[in-house]
DNA sequence: GGCGCTTCATGACATTCGTCATCAATGCCG
DNA sequence: CGGCATTGATGACGAATGTCATGAAGCGCC
């Protein structure tokens, strides 16, 4: 499932990088583009969080790029991981459709990059080597997302409970696995539906998944 | 924002494909890897679903590879459409997460390849091959979740209905915007989440939209 | 201790929602 | 034409939900 790529180790320093995403489609496709730079080697690719964490630990790459979504543990979840086992390992997150919240996350785990899949591949390469070289890159319109966003304005038992509510259970369902009263429930409800100027707890449940606050 | 890519048409016939998917990034790597395959020419690229419908018009491709989530128009539309403009143009799907209903909905669209982005480009361009010889392909494993989840219960108007409510609107709300009673909303919900085994239209909303039936 | 804050709970009330029975208009089909 | 299914509507009733006022318990802090 995994092997590296590249005509090998070359005398210069070339940058380390694991790839992780699990469309395999994708991830081959990016290491071959990316062993079209000839600074750039990527030394591991990973199809889950787990098998990242993994592939990290015995490769030490300079550089990992994240995807964000991936079964088991999700992008920000392994940089979280790598920023305390491998403190040497820059990381970045690479997404399909980024959400605001997702943003703030991913920086305060110490993610260095954030971009969108819409960049092109010599785009991304240039991104690695900023990011190696110690530099930091957010894409602009994903700043700007965030920043117009805010701040999450939920407390975090609101916030708790608003996610027990994102599947559409009843009330009495949500009290339950919150272990609280269901009138304590509709009252953290309530309160964040209306901080979301939401009309209902589905629809706050919704815009809080929008934002990334879940 | 689109380009051919290629040596240029050889002597022999190459199978001319358009590739259409929004993430720049997974597209150019996809056409380069493409471009190693001898008998497969990417003569078009696209980046949403009406440029793919223009792109297609303007160069005629043999296969139009197609990612599900497009902005403007969906693979699936984008197929419809170009089966009844283009009929020597064969369509196939590639998805990143795949929902039963996707795969009904496009074999219905005349859709003659169905694909999750977790195969090789290796394995990739064999299905494009399989379907330009005018064979079809649908991986197992969406076909077998296809055939498990069986056919959506829902009547046009039901699914019309829970469509307008998944994002949480009151039922005032989506009577305004499917311009019938409150009560009639209310009747079709009702009747659609007993259908879905809900406890209420929002978790049938979901469940629906798992399944790929709205 | 007294103060303020957060968390959690209760009860009351109006509104919304889910469910059901019923019915009218339309269109298809034998 | 006479059934018959589909669509859309109405009204009623109980349950679920949203909103508000109120208060108790725990906790940090001066």
């Amino acid at each position: 499932m995994t092997h590296p790529i590249g005509t090998g180790e070359a005398g210069e320093a070339r940058v380390r990088v694991l790839l992780a995403d699990d469309e395999h489609l994708i991830r081959g496709a990016l290491a071959a583009l990316l062993s079209y730079e000839d600074d750039i080697l990527v030394v591991a690719e990973a199809a889950s969080g787990p098998e990242a964490l993994a592939m990290a630990r015995a490769h030490r790459p300079d550089v990992a790029v994240l995807d964000l979504e991936m079964p088991g543990a999700d992008g920000v979840a392994v940089a979280t991981s790598l920023r305390a086992e491998l403190p040497g390992c820059r990381t970045m997150i690479v997404t399909g459709h980024g959400r605001p919240g997702h943003l703030k996350r991913a920086l305060t785990a110490g993610v260095r990059g954030f971009v969108p899949k819409t960049v092109s591949a010599q785009r991304l390469a240039e991104i690695i080597r900023t990011v190696h070289a110690g530099g930091r890159y957010v894409d602009p319109e994903l700043a700007a997302d965030a920043i117009s966003a805010g701040d999450p304005p939920l407390t975090v038992r609101e916030a708790e409970v608003l996610d027990l509510a994102a599947d559409g259970a009843p009330i009495a369902e949500i009290a339950r696995r919150a272990a609280l009263s269901q009138g304590t429930v509709r009252n953290y409800l309530s309160s964040a539906a209306t901080k979301l100027s939401a009309e209902n707890r589905h629809e706050a449940a919704r815009i809080a998944r929008e934002r990334g606050w879940v």
